[in-house]
DNA sequence: ATTTTTATGATATTTTTTTCACATATTATC
DNA sequence: GATAATATGTGAAAAAAATATCATAAAAAT
């Protein structure tokens, strides 16, 4: 399996690819991407050696072959489904988010909610109450969810949510939970984001 | 100046420790630290020799002693000032995350929107119209911003931003600008971190 | 007071990641 | 068709990051 920076960096081809395509680009060389993203040509070249992405000599990439290795990479050719806890705020955003999602193949199936003011099962994408969440999961396979809950709600969601073996969690609560054996929680967390920002404005 | 990882995981001390302490504890082991957070214990001590952060021999070190340095690491002692251009759903709720961010030492001063409705200059945290954007960063010397704009606003705001010599910007749209000689983006992008946790899982 | 225990801190080792360098293949030019 | 130009692909080298090791100091036990 690829590390972590590697995958980062897969994504990011990605993006700037579909950027290039859009703009009526067919080939691109190393260096050109390795200029847009900051990074050298010989790690753009090393990761596609890794993934398998082959380019002609002389002739640089064809972009539109490197996109489909990278679909093809990130299995994009199946859909998952997501399911979204806590339909505040930041989970109401998540949800408009939703076409750029399907493109990707990552398909917001339902959210959970505790509101009755939220709940609304004849949405678009239905919102049910939260203690419907571990049948739900059970009964529709679910692998993935967005945790977007209030603090006070993080530890319990984040609990139901192992319960229910689901595989992967995005977690936006500050709450940090380990993985386990069976789930991987990836956290984000704005403050830090923030934080980490600062810093390195202030020690350029 | 070190490595983001590096500050990332004096983040992740921090919010540990925070926990920590909390729950009551004066003293912690590099061990503990390490299984927590999922890394080894020399790591730790080598993050703490890197900052400066002593313990003493056999007793461990004193989380209040810890978070202090890590405070002035980060330079919490001064507040940072930062604008929220976008009140839409995400910018909206960075605005009611103010609590937090004010107990770090970030403090959110104004919003700007391009919506009637949305602009509110009486309001707690004053929303102003997006035409006076640049000009308020020039009077009030603002060098941070969010960027929470819809797609299609996205170039002319980091372009405004750029142009008023803002020195960092957090960015959810997703456009991705280069850093210039003068400012510092940081991308956030859900669903590159969704693809990833959906590649690790299936790859896991 | 002496011995034992144990966690730090520094150094050495290992592992991982990135860059360098160049042979090779492919396209363009003469 | 031969020659020149140039971008890939790869294996070696360098750099960076993480881990292991262990002497030492400090607390606890005897």
């Amino acid at each position: 399996m690829e590390s972590a920076e590697r995958i980062n960096r897969l994504l990011n081809y990605k993006t700037f690819l579909y950027q290039l395509r859009s703009l009526g680009f067919i080939k691109v060389f190393s260096d050109n991407i390795a200029d847009a993203l900051g990074i050298s040509a010989s790690l753009v070249r090393k990761d596609f050696g890794v993934f398998g992405i082959v380019g002609s000599q002389k002739g640089g990439y064809e972009i539109e072959k490197i996109l489909e290795k990278i679909q093809e990479i990130l299995g994009k050719d199946t859909v998952q489904k997501i399911i979204i806890v806590g339909v505040g705020r930041i989970g109401t955003a998540l949800l408009e988010y939703k076409k750029g999602f399907d493109k990707e193949g990552i398909k917001i199936v339902a959210g959970f909610d505790i509101d009755p003011a939220t709940i609304d099962p004849e949405a678009e994408i239905p919102v049910y109450s939260t203690s419907l969440l571990y049948d739900y999961i059970q009964d529709n396979h679910i692998q993935f969810a967005i945790v977007s809950v209030p603090e006070s709600a993080a530890q319990q969601t984040l609990e139901t949510l192992k319960a229910a073996h689901i595989y992967g969690i995005l977690n936006f609560t500050t709450l940090r939970l380990k993985n386990t054996e069976e789930t991987i929680i990836s956290n984000i967390n704005i403050e830090h984001e923030l934080s980490r920002l600062i810093y390195f404005v202030k020690n350029r």
